[in-house]
DNA sequence: CGATAGTTGCAACTGATTATTAATTTCATT
DNA sequence: AATGAAATTAATAATCAGTTGCAACTATCG
């Protein structure tokens, strides 16, 4: 009785096989930001009968369930990760894919008073910040690591 | 020779009759942040002979040559909007769609600080904020106007 | 006026995601 | 442990936004 199960059961979801594994995938630190593709590549590479479709809907399932996020990064597909962290906006590598994490008060409080003053109730936002890494070795080098 | 033509010229684009009804269209106030399908529908009730796929076609050449800026707000598809104006976010109600733009040094510069934090050279951002208006009549009669 | 490179409309095609449906599985209850 | 209703799955088709191949045009320049 694994951990996934208590996290399946606590959102209301039944225990399957599809959702233990998939719930696993996104809980290993190299697979934050994952796309559903990549997800359903990971589990082909664990010898895995499980259909694309299903990884779609089971993260959809997670994502109305509050146990992942999802994102839209630049360049088509969502991402998913975790959402037992808090809040967070993301800055983006355009040449290696890297992924930083950070939060910044000032940001936040101010898209408040936007929002406020144009009496709108805000209820989410996006902000995603795109770039290219100074040190270009590294740069390189994370791109080599992502296949 | 109309306004439309100067400004296909200037991006070394040929003048051609459906180049000049789409961005005649932008150009129309009421059509900021308008779809490649909405153009098309206008195209439509205008009774022009042109395909939707010319309308991506030529949207794709005039974001290539800066006539206009791609956004993409939350739940599908691509919206432009001619670039002339400067720098600005976005802030959607997802209720009736009414769409609010936005500046804020503030942001701008917190943003700047916090990828030079991480060593990475800013190229771009996409900032949109999410909310529901306050004036729930406005709201319901914007949302009608918009069919 | 041609020549020619750029454009167009149409239809077929993508890639990402969702819907359908019949068969399978979970799990609370005998 | 066996039962059965409800949830879930695999497989496949369908959808949706957007792109592409191509043969038929056309704007522009000498
Ligand atoms: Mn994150
Ligand atoms: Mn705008
Ligand atoms: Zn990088
Ligand atoms: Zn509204």
């Amino acid at each position: 009785m694994p951990e996934q199960n208590e996290e399946l059961k606590r959102a209301g979801l039944k225990i399957t096989l599809p959702r233990i594994k998939i719930l696993a995938i996104l809980q290993d630190p190299n697979n934050q930001h994952i796309s559903a593709e990549d997800v359903y590549k990971i589990l082909l590479e664990q010898q895995e009968e499980i259909g694309l479709a299903t990884v779609y809907r089971v993260l959809n399932q997670f994502d109305d369930a509050g146990i992942v996020t999802r994102h839209h990064f630049e360049g088509g597909k969502s991402v998913f990760e975790l959402s037992h962290k808090k809040h967070h906006d993301h800055l983006v590598c355009l040449n290696c894919g890297k992924v930083v994490e950070f939060e910044d008060d000032v940001i936040e409080q101010r898209q408040e008073d936007i929002a406020k003053s144009h009496k709108i109730k805000l209820t989410n936002h996006s902000l995603y910040l795109y770039g290219e890494c100074e040190d270009e070795e590294a740069c390189e080098a994370y791109r080599k690591s992502q296949l």
